[in-house]
DNA sequence: CCTCCACAGGAAGCGCAGGAGT
DNA sequence: ACTCCTGCGCTTCCTGTGGAGG
């Protein structure tokens, strides 16, 4: 008996490299990109010959390529400037775990002071540390904010930076701000919104065909060579740009779909099999959506999960019956009944139905408003998915 | 036609936590 | 360290809405 190791090494696989499929994976070569990395090229370019470069507002959905491509973008203008002495630095900020004007500009100082560390100075001080040192060294900072719309107080952030670029005497600094979010322009004071999108661009979602040109890149190099079929890929392409157009769920599938063959001791991945890494795919998304819900709104779905698994409303629909339709009212008795007997509180029935809304917005039910043959007005609510599934995982979330 | 029903969803306000300003 | 402010989750109160039923 050898190492219990050993039957992990020796197991055949379809995967080459699994890396190559996995969801942090950055790939080298952005395809159907060309436009946007010429595009943000040319208004980073200014900045090697010492001027200032436009802020440039990237907007785009999530798996559209905008952190890559940028990343990409400042990769090459930081490798360009070095190699040729020009005054560009660059600095790379994500703002989801960095989500508000100090923590931006702290990290984006570690970036230019590696030695230091100014973890406790004051706001006000980082600020003009980074200025100080576009000035005397002449540089031109560009920095990258990505998720641009976590930050909490973007307009002072935004202001401030763009304020300081006037008191300069050389050195500039310029901004590149991502974001998925198309509301958030909006939100914006004017003054900063100007300042922010002096230039703007839109990543738009892959279609079918180019995500399909993706997924055969990605696999030849992440996979044994003919262990996917070409059904395959064009299964999970079409998924994929049916949903969102999203590169990274679609290569996902692809990953789960290797997974499920290796399992199955396949030596290739078929479409079958993408189609149940679909199901697993938005398992694992509902589940995550599940747990990161209020434990108020957990026990509304649970209600109701458990009334349309168990069919039994209330009232039913005159004529049809059709099942797992369910009154907005009968849910929010069976809530008050769930939340009671397990000690909770009881939220109002006006919050109630804000939680409901919010569950329409996240996909995990679907309602219609009452018709004929129903008596006053009210909403007619639907699970989205498996009663029994979302039950499950709920009674995992709330019951432990 | 009017009234009642069973809700939908806007507006205002409240208590609280956490951050900014001093 | 202190207050002040602000955003957030939520409640209370209220006005609409659209069909049932007398």
């Amino acid at each position: 008996m050898g190492n219990i190791f050993e039957s992990v090494i020796l197991k055949e696989s379809v995967f080459l490299d699994r890396n190559i499929v996995s969801p942090h994976y950055t790939p080298k070569n952005l395809p159907f990109r060309e436009k946007q990395i010429s595009d943000i090229t040319l208004v980073l370019g200014n900045t090697l010959k010492g001027g200032r470069a436009d802020n440039l507002f990237v907007y785009g959905k999530v798996g559209t390529g905008k952190t890559v491509t940028v990343r990409y973008v400042l990769q090459q203008l930081e490798e360009f400037s070095a190699q040729n002495s020009s005054g560009a630095e660059t600095a790379y900020v994500n703002c989801r775990t960095h989500n508000s004007k100090y923590k931006v500009l702290l990290i984006a100082l570690r970036r230019f002071y590696p030695d230091e560390n100014f973890i406790g100075f004051s706001s006000a001080f980082v600020y003009e540390k980074l200025l100080e040192y576009a000035n005397k060294n002449k540089k031109q900072v560009i920095l990258a904010l990505d998720e641009i719309d976590k930050v909490k107080d973007v307009d002072e952030l935004i202001y401030g930076l763009n304020r300081g670029n006037d008191e300069l005497k050389s050195g500039g600094i310029s901004l590149i701000g991502i974001s998925n979010n198309l509301l958030f322009k909006d939100r914006l004071d004017p003054r900063t919104k100007s300042s922010l999108c002096e230039k703007e661009m839109v990543f738009s979602p892959y279609n079918a065909e180019e995500l399909r040109a993706i997924l055969k890149d990605r696999c030849s190099k992440a996979f044994v060579e003919g262990a996917v079929e070409e059904s395959a890929i064009n299964c999970a392409a079409a998924f994929a740009a049916q949903e969102s157009g999203d590169a990274r769920t679609a290569v996902m599938l692809l990953l789960r779909a290797g997974e499920i063959a290796d399992k199955a001791e396949s030596k290739t991945v078929t479409d079958s099999d993408v189609r149940r890494a679909k199901i697993r795919v938005e398992g694992e998304i509902i589940f995550n959506m599940i747990k990161t819900l209020p434990s108020q709104q957990q026990l509304v779905l649970y209600a109701i999960a458990s009334l349309s698994a168990e069919n039994k409303g209330i009232r039913r629909i005159t004529g049809e019956q059709e099942k797992g339709i369910l009154f907005s009212g009968e849910i929010y008795e069976e809530y008050r009944r769930i939340a009671k007997s397990i000690g909770d509180n009881v939220i109002s029935s006006r919050w109630y139905r804000q939680y409901i809304n919010e569950l329409e917005i996240y996909g995990l039910i679907v309602t219609t408003h009452s018709g004929k043959g129903i008596r006053g007005s009210t909403r007619l609510i639907k699970l989205g998915f498996d009663a029994k599934k979302i039950k499950a995982a709920l009674e995992a979330e709330i019951f432990s």
